[in-house]
DNA sequence: AGAAATTTGTTCGTATGTATC
DNA sequence: AGATACATACGAACAAATTTC
């Protein structure tokens, strides 16, 4: 058998690590700007150069935003949701993928949430309903749009699946964005009649089946109004 | 409403979107080496720190492998199995997160496959029958788990969405792994009597409901052994 | 409005480590 | 072993954008 050789790694690659784990372990928060480049330097005790390598691996990523004659901030703790908005792709694709995870998500929430996780869950359903009762304008629809998002990110988290959990996040923007764009306009419906409450209940009977099935349901509903949606564009 | 300001891209971000270009468009086919520093500096006219920042964007990403003192090579057309590898989880993780995907994967792809996407998904399950014939050794352990791989693969291209397809496609190098260190030992069974041959047939038939049954079911036999897996683990 | 300070962007020169033949 | 080709790393200088005073 024919092993690899072991490589060592560049320095450059040494410092890309440092960088990354002070945004995932949460030091350098999202929205922060991080230290300048000549207090990384003398900090890491690397030339510029090699930094910069560094940084701009990250940037591509979409965990770093470097603005120039300002600094560089932390935009995101993981690189999946950069990754994944390269890859092209309609809302229709992204409602699909939606409609392949969300129901399973559900599912496993309804096996696994803990308290902690159905009290984030109940939080964020009632700022929803909340936001629900105001009428919808442009000034509020990206703040529906977040608090719809938020729901599901928190049933996402209560599944306890790393990768499902980073799939479905990375997701999220991509909906929110044309949510919020759609929001105003012909007959989007921001209440389904009490669906998303049936995910919560299902979730805390533990109740796998009802929980997939509700979140079926609801997608449902959004697909339809995508396809009328896209039909209405056609004949524009 | 207050606009984003439009910032002019740097020098290395436009470097960035050429390789970019030349990975994604198969001009740099995966496996090749690209050109040395010196020529890509000559030809793109910048300087030989702008070019590497940009290359180092890519390695990290995973589409680029960066070997010093041989040269630069293509290893991937996207970023996002690179970017899923980072994200953690086991092996159990990327099993749920595929019988979140793969029956819906079916489901569309019997939906929307044309001739040449059922000829491909035929080829590759006619190869992967073929060398399930052969008796398991460590040898051919990773040929085989290609076949399999190939299979799932190419039911996923037929589905057409390619954002499904990304995401599917990163998990399946993660599988591939672990199949492939698994398969000599215990009950592994590499035979599931005919469970895939229904998924072609169903697909030809676009029976989209009788495709996602029987992807879950081949699923469900994958579960059982690695629950059973985990547990031989546990006790050893 | 303008000047200064801060911060990132880009270039060049040089020396060194590593793989291949 | 030697030569060649290639990436790695450092340092210094100047350019350009942004913020601050």
């Amino acid at each position: 058998m024919s092993l690899d050789p072991i490589r060592q790694s560049s320095l450059s690659d040494q410092v890309v690590e440092r960088l990354r784990t002070e945004i995932v372990e949460g030091r350098w928060r999202v929205g922060e700007r991080i230290p300048p480049e000549p207090e990384l330097i003398a900090d890491l005790g690397v030339a510029r150069g090699t930094l910069r390598e560094a940084i701009r691996a990250l940037q591509y990523s979409g965990m770093l935003d470097v603005r120039r004659g300002d600094g560089t901030f932390v935009t995101a703790r993981s690189e999946v949701p950069g990754a994944l908005a390269r890859s092209g792709g309609s809302i229709g694709d992204v409602l699909e993928a939606r409609a392949a995870i969300e129901p399973q998500l559900a599912r496993l929430a309804a096996e696994r949430a803990d308290d902690d996780d159905i009290a984030r869950i109940a939080e964020a359903l009632e700022y929803r309903s909340f936001v629900t009762a105001e009428p919808p304008t442009r000034e509020n629809a990206a703040v529906w749009a977040q608090a719809d998002a938020a729901f599901h990110e928190e049933v996402a988290r209560a599944a306890h699946n790393p990768i499902l959990f980073e799939i479905y996040a990375a997701l999220l923007p991509r909906l929110r964005e044309s949510v919020e764009s759609a929001i105003t306009r012909d007959g989007f419906s921001r209440e389904d009649p009490r669906g998303h409450e049936e995910v919560l209940e299902a979730i805390r009977r533990r109740d796998s089946e009802a929980a997939g099935a509700s979140a079926s349901a609801n997608l449902a509903a959004t697909e339809r109004w995508d396809h009328a949606e896209r039909a209405g564009a056609a004949s524009r």
